[in-house]
Parts: structure tokens; sequence; C-alpha cells
DNA sequence: ATCAGCCCCGTTTTT
DNA sequence: CGGGGCTGAT
């Protein structure tokens, strides 16, 4: 600790480093004591990152460790990102040293190149995705004749996924856990799917870490080799890591012991993969003598939201124990608001978005936060129809398209011509008549002659085993990847891509397809092509697409944002609106159904991270009533709500009038089933013991305000445009083309080719072509 | 080989 | 309600 160069009370004291010259005292602390084990424990909003990149900068100035001896892990590509953004602007291009800089699995990837034989893999395997992984599945299953209805290949592709995390092999499956598949059949299948991917010179993800684990096992001396590399470990968000995660760290950190591992217990959501918060809770005892350092000074959220948000969280039992505090002025309570349903829930939220925007809050400083993702159809149908911006993120990541995933396996059919997976992709994509039997003759054959399917096939091209019109297909496509392999090493790889796209057909079928998909679709096989500009072998823009792309960035314009409060956590907004705080919607019917008092905790956890991602102001809602797959349920109002200090709270509702009379009008009328029911609740009627309850809190029948027709951004602003009128082709981009056959002010009502007829604000659409 | 119609099922998501 | 997957008819 010594030589730290001067404690940052001496004031300006010119000897100060840049990076720990911002920090308090406990993210001083953290970035001092380097040596020996470190639990930073780091609420949210505290400063964490800050504290990492410092120590990191730290490590690397006092010449502790040479960049490439440090070993710091993340769990998201984001993450790793920022953090080595960050540590460049402290110490400039030296991060470009950092190699064991990344996340774990493509640090185990890396890893993994270089002892690939050890496990029976070549250095140039290819990673699977969840796609493949299913399809594989599917095949075995098919192949040992097991009624794919009763074992689903998704089931086993779980399993397979969470013997993955916890560090098991096909061996090490005792009876039970055998049980889980099949009537003990699970280490069988586990067996074949594991030999399936080493002849495909391939692995899934969760084989990036388990592989590495098992040679850390197995081979003393590759252990030892990393041991000495790795002088100092880093690790982000501990409290996400799963089993095989945290014995992959205890075995690396074993000799050294400079471990520091950061992360919030109380942000522990992620559970349901294999997440285990024991792993933060158990720290010191693991690593006996550990630094515990607490950092809760919380820079980002107003007193109000901080107390809302600490006194909800302290429902929770197994907690390790952390108090937020803040020296922000106070700010406004949270809100609570009470909805009729869900529509109005919509609207509502509509209305307040479109208030802060005329009091010059910026609408990327907005988020509505959900607890699942079909509760954001509600918002965009409605943000549709008032002309409000917004991005709904999550759904799809880039390299999980199918039009991304086809030019991928064009690619790897070129780099790696046993590439099996790839083949079955693509090989009647686009159509070419080479149909489910063309493909089953393959596979026999291949299977008969032990060889890859390309191969095989051009070996069966000889035979009569197919009829002449597949025979000549499939030697015309055997030798276009003879070309396109050929090619590969005379052009660039994003050249290569373009002109697989062209020459395949495949940009043919997408331009034939004038739907808003395929369009979109075409646009991101550029962009692919452009993204791969950047690399000079295949190899490399393989690994990076499977492993590091994603799709997060593309900020075009001021946009209100819609995600999941998985997806928000490390963000934060000004304003953050919480929809659906209904037993059943959050707290999830799953979560009370199954997994008791641990699953709850893990959705109070994940309310706490959803309010303290808002920097002034939060406002939940809930609604009395909802559509819930097709039917409208009544729901009352989140424990959660009633968990929130009361003192930090504002409730209001768009009801009002008397509660004990809806109470009594229901004991009257009781009828036990009226809480579900097909048709929409008129406000007049609906009762159910939800609603009584909604009562309770404070909730009214009659409307005290009804929503006021019309009145929205769409209508104010509502000049016609002039370049389209009625009769005129026009593209949307959400639901393709079009023809236009009514307009109204900025409303237009358009004959959608795929979509049917709609009515939509004339901003979203632009003339076609 | 392809498509329409039927049935089933339904959190959260990263790599 | 709506999407995906599978079946059976063209």
């Amino acid at each position: 600790m010594s030589d730290f160069p001067a404690p940052l009370e001496t004031g300006q004291d010119q000897r100060i480093p840049a990076y720990a010259a911002v920090l308090n005292e406990p993210q001083r602390e953290a970035v001092l004591t380097t040596e020996g084990p470190v639990l930073m424990l780091a609420g949210a909003g505290t400063g964490k990152t800050a504290a990492l990149t410092a120590r990191l900068a730290h490590l690397i100035a006092m010449r502790r460790a040479w960049p490439s001896e440090i070993l710091c892990v993340t769990f998201t590509n984001k993450a790793a990102r920022e953090m080595r953004e960050r540590v460049a602007r402290h110490i400039g291009d030296a991060v470009e040293g950092m190699p064991w800089l990344g996340t774990f699995h493509s640090i185990g990837a890396r890893m993994l190149r270089r002892h690939a034989e050890l496990v029976g893999l070549q250095s140039n395997y290819t990673i699977i995705d969840t796609d493949d992984q299913l399809r594989l599945l599917k095949q075995l299953i098919q192949q040992n004749d097991l009624d794919e209805k009763r074992w689903p290949a998704r089931q086993l592709a779980g399993l397979i996924d969470r013997w993955k995390n916890r560090g098991l092999n096909p061996g090490d499956l005792d009876a039970i856990e055998n049980e889980a598949y099949a009537n003990g059949r699970g280490a069988q299948f586990y067996k074949l799917y594991q030999d399936r991917l080493k002849e495909l010179n391939a692995c899934d993800f969760g084989d990036l870490l388990l592989h590495m684990l098992n040679i850390f096992r197995t081979h003393h001396d590759v252990l030892e080799q990393y041991q000495q590399r790795f002088k100092y470990i880093l690790v982000d968000e501990y409290q996400d890591t799963n089993q095989v995660q945290y014995l992959w760290l205890r075995l690396l950190a074993q000799s050294r012991k400079n471990i520091c591992v950061v992360g919030d217990d109380d942000q522990s959501i992620y559970s349901w993969r294999g997440a285990e918060v024991a792993n933060i809770l158990r720290f010191e005892k693991d690593f006996p003598g550990a630094a515990v350092i607490k950092l809760e000074q919380n820079y980002r959220s107003t007193p109000q939201i901080l107390a809302a948000a600490s006194g909800l969280i302290n429902a929770n039992s197994e907690r390790l124990g952390k108090t937020l505090w803040t020296e922000l002025p106070a700010g406004e309570k949270v809100r609570v608001i009470g909805v009729w349903d869900g529509p109005e829930e919509a609207r509502r939220v509509g209305e307040e978005i479109e208030r802060l925007e005329a009091e010059g809050a910026p609408l990327d400083q907005i988020a509505i936060l959900v607890r699942a993702q079909y509760q954001t159809r509600e918002f965009e149908d409605r943000f549709i129809q008032i002309g409000l911006n917004y991005r709904i993120v999550g759904g799809f990541r880039f390299y999980e398209r199918a039009e991304i995933r086809d030019a991928l396996a064009y690619l790897r059919m070129i780099e790696q011509p046993a590439d099996d997976l790839a083949f079955e992709r693509i090989h009647n994509q686009p159509k070419r008549g080479l149909g489910a039997k063309a493909l089953e003759t393959m596979r026999r054959h291949a299977r008969r002659i032990q060889a890859p399917l390309a191969a095989a096939s051009l070996d069966l091209a000889d035979s009569d085993e197919l009829p002449p019109r597949a025979r000549n297909t499939l030697v015309g496509l055997l030798g276009q990847f003879a070309h396109w392999r050929d090619q590969s090493t005379k052009v660039t790889p994003s050249e290569l891509l373009r002109m697989v796209v062209t020459e395949s057909g495949y940009e043919e079928m997408l331009q034939k397809d004038r739907s808003a998909e395929s369009a979109g679709r075409l646009e991101n096989l550029s962009e692919l092509a452009r993204a791969m500009e950047d690399y000079e072998s295949l190899t490399d823009f393989l690994e990076h697409v499977s492993l590091v792309m994603d799709n997060d960035a593309r900020d075009d314009g001021e946009k209100v944002t819609i995600m999941t409060m998985h997806a928000a956590k490390g963000l934060e907004f000004d304003h953050v609106f919480l929809p659906g705080w209904e037993e059943g919607v959050f707290p999830s019917q799953r979560a009370l159904d199954e997994g008791g008092l641990a699953s709850l905790e893990e959705e109070r956890r994940l309310a706490y991270v959803a309010i303290t991602r808002a920097k002034r102001r939060c406002t939940i809602l809930h609604a009395a009533n909802r559509r819930i797959y097709g039917q409208w349920t009544s729901s009352i109002p989140s424990r959660f709500i009633e968990e929130l200090p009361q003192d930090t709270v504002n409730r209001e509702t768009t009801m009002a009038g008397g509660a004990s009379l809806w109470r009594a009008n229901w004991t009257e009328n009781e009828d036990p089933f009226a809480h579900v029911s097909t048709s929409r609740p008129d406000r007049s009627t609906a009762r159910g013991p939800g609603w009584q309850r909604a009562l309770s809190t404070g909730y009214d029948a009659t409307p005290k305000r009804l929503p006021e027709p019309g009145k929205s951004a769409a209508s104010f602003a509502a000049k016609p445009r002039t370049d389209i009128a009625i009769g005129a082709r026009v593209f949307h981009d959400k639901f393709g083309y079009g023809t236009v056959t009514d307009q109204e002010g900025n409303k237009l009502t358009i004959d959608f080719e795929k979509a049917g007829e709609k009515r939509v604000i004339d901003s979203f659409v632009k003339p076609a072509d």
C-alpha cells in the first residue's frame, strides 16, 4: 500500500494519479488493497466500474503486473468493452496489451484454442449456437428411437446446459441427474452429444468453460502455467457466476490468491441460468482473510428512490447487508399509479412521457422496464398510435437472426467442409430442390462411409441413389463450395461473403420477397459484410461473430427505451416507468408457483434492480385488469408495492370514490369466477377477489379522469404529408409494403401486403420506390 | 416439395 | 391471443 503516491486528503497534490483523484474512501481502499483476496461489495450506482478500472490502472501504473499478466473477466461483451475503454483512458495504449480482459466465454475460447488437443479437438474448432445444438440433439433423439414428444430436445438441451454450468461431465452424473431424462438415459445422451460434437470438431458455449476446467483438473502443468501468468485476477458481477466459473476461478487463484471479486448479492437475478449467489456469500470462507470492502455511497438516485429500494430489499433474508446512502438533494417520491387495465396503463405512460418531453426531458433518458417481454406489446401499440419514438431492446441479437446464421453457415462450410451442422442448415436455403428426402439419403450414406456430409455427398453424386435432378443440384452446390473455397484465399472475407450471398441465390430469394422483414434482412447481410471488413481471416471473424458480436448499438436518434428489467441491469435513466406490478405478473406466476421463497426473493431483487435504475423519477404502475394469453384476468397489486416504505411513496389512482362501497357491492354479488373471463371487464360490473384487495389499497372504481381521447402528440401535429396520397404505395418498418386507402390528417389507413389493413401515423412510412 | 391448417404452449437471457 | 412446429393434403 506504501507505493500509492499520496492520499487524497492532501488536496490537489499533483502526484495523485488521475485514476485515483475522483475516488471516495472505500473505492480507494479497493484500489490500494492489491495483495490478497478482496471482496468488493458494490451496491447499485456506487461507482463500481470506476473502482475496478482504477484498480486495473493502478496495478499497471505501479508495475505490479504487466497488462498481459492480469486476468479480468466480465459476463457480457458490453461490460468488457466498457472496461477496456475506461482503462484506456487511464493508461492509454497499454490496454491493447490486455489479452485476458474479456468475457468468461471469450477467454475460455482463447485458452481452449491453445489446448484443444487435450480434449480431442483441433484448435480451429467451431463454436455452435443454441440453434445448432438443438438440431443436433433432435438428430440424436431420432437416431436412438426416442419419442421426441415425450422427451423434447429442448429439455435435454436445458439439462446438458445445467450440467455443464455445474461442471459435470457425463460420467459425473449421479442416479438422480441421470433419471432426469428419458428414464435414466440422461448420461447416455449427454455422452452421445459430446461425442458427436467432437466428431464435428465443435463446441457449445458451455464447453468453452467446462473443457478448460477439465484440462486444469487433469493437466497440472497447464494449470500451473496460467496460475503463474495471472498475477492478479479481477471478476466483475461475481454474484452471477455459476459453478464452473467458480471452480475455474478458484483453481486459477489458488496459488497467488490475488483475486478481487466485485458484486452485489442484492442484484443477483440470474439463478435461473445457473448463477449461484452462494458464490459471493461464501467468498470469505473460500479465501480466508479476504478484505471486504463495501461501496455504499450512491451517486445515481435521489434519497427517495434509494429509500424505497432499500426498504424493499430489506424484506429479503440471506443478505450480506449494505446500506446505501447519498448526498444528492431530495427529489420526488416514488409514484405508484393504479389504473383500470393494460391499455390504460400504456395510455397513461404515454401521456406522462409526453409531459416529460414537453418539460424538456430527452427521450433517451426515459425507460419503461417490464418483467416479461409480452408486456412490451401494449406500449408498442400505443406509441405507434401516438407517434412516440421508442426502441425495444432485446429480442434477437444480431447473430441470432436467421439470415445471419445462414450466411455464417455458408462461411463455416467454406472454412470447414466437415461442418455438417452448417451444411444441413443451408443445403436447401435458398430452396434449390434438395429437400428432406435427399438430405436423409445423404445422411445415411455419410454414416455408412463414416464421412462428413459434404464429402459423402460428393461420393453419392456418382451413384444413382439420388434422383437425377437432385444429383445435379447437389453437384452444382458442391461445385460452388469448391469455387468459394478457392476464392477464399484470394479475396477478403467481406468480399467472399458478398460473393456467396449473390451466387448462392440467397440475395435473389430475399429480393423476391417484398415483406418488411426481407428488406431488413438484406440490410443485415450488408451490415455483416461491412463488419467483416475489419477481419483478415475467416477464422477470426467466425469466432468474433459467435462470441462477441452484439447489436445493442445503433442509437439512431432520441427514443424511449422499452426493455426487460433484466436487460436494464447496469443501466441508468433519469425517468423510469415500471408497469405491471401485479401479483402474477411481477412477481411472476411461475416464481410464485415454483421455487418457493428463493424465487420470490429473486423477484424482489429484480424489483430492487429496477427501482435503482432511476436517477430522478420512478413511477410504478399496476392495472386491475389485464389480458394474459388472450384471457382477461383481474389482478391485485404486487406485494412489492406494499413492501415499499410508505413515506417514500406517493399513491395515485385514476379511479376515485369509495372503496368501501365497492367492497360491499362485491360481497353482495359474490362470483368466484368473476376474475377470469373471456370478455373485457367493464368498470361497472367487474369484481373479484383481487379487485377487493386492490380497493383496500386505495382503489376506486369510478373514473376520476377519463383519458381525453385523441389528446396526443399525433393529433397535436396533425399536418398531413404532401408526398403521400390515397393510392400511394408506401413502406413501413414494421408492416412492410402497402397501399394507402385513406388519409385523415396525419393518420393513414394502409392496406399492407403482408400485415393487412392498419391505421398508422404518416411519419412512420415512406413512399415505396 | 410446399403450404394450409391444427395443436400446443406460454418468464427472465448471456455466451 | 399468437407463434412455432408438426401433419396431412395438394
